[in-house]
DNA sequence: TTACTACATAACCAGATAGTATATTAGTGT
DNA sequence: ACACTAATATACTATCTGGTTATGTAGTAA
């Protein structure tokens, strides 16, 4: 007998959340997310953090954004984009902790601690 | 100034993270997992469940096996999966609950209720 | 042994994706 | 207006990945 219930996932579903969970599924768009918890940053203060090109970095800031993780805003010339769901920090802060756990080995953390 | 801290990551924690949401970013190996909240099964009942190809689902299972998302035991002729880290239903759920929040429309959730 | 069942692996193809090169857009100065 | 530069986005390409078919392997039973 299981000890937790299920609700039925369309098939919808399935594809949302796979989309989301893929949109982490990515160093360099775990960096760009990592460097976007100080706060809202331009795509080339984003270049200059990950050292990554700036088409690389773009692009990844464009699957980001189609996901629904990070927010964008156009000020002259800058593109600032800012984590817009903050369920990120948990969901990192939880898969860290459980990469930990699973290897006993000290990676550091995503997380808040505010 | 940032409302969190942040500790620094190796090259190698951010591709482990990658990994392990890679492993949830594709809908198949979702539906899976979701098999899976019921408690250990043969591949055999997960290919019946999720109406997959039974070749198509030993791939999927070996690589949520690599990734340390399920574990297996063999017995007789039978491969049973069952999944290994419980952080799975917390991480899906507060995708599901994000997605849900950011919709507003009812996708149905995974999540342990006992 | 032979036959059958359950599962895994290999080979292939089509579509997706990460990275790089090129282009576009927006501002500045003349 | 025009050239010039800075900031960002898009197009190209090689690799990767999911799905499928075919084949292999191991346990079971006659």
């Amino acid at each position: 007998m299981p000890e937790y219930r299920k609700e039925n996932l369309s098939d919808e579903a399935f594809e949302m959340l796979g989309e989301r969970f893929r949109a982490l599924g990515e160093p360099m768009r775990l960096r760009l997310i990592y460097a976007l918890m100080d706060g809202e940053k331009t795509v080339s203060e984003l270049v200059e953090e990950t050292g990554g090109l700036q088409a690389n970095i773009s692009k990844h800031l464009k699957l980001l954004l189609d996901a629904g993780v990070v927010g964008r805003r156009k000020q002259g010339l800058h593109a600032y984009y800012r984590i817009s769901d903050p369920t990120i920090f948990e969901l990192c802060d939880l898969m860290c902790g459980s990469i930990q756990d699973q290897l006993e080995s000290n990676l550091g953390r995503f997380s808040r601690s505010s």
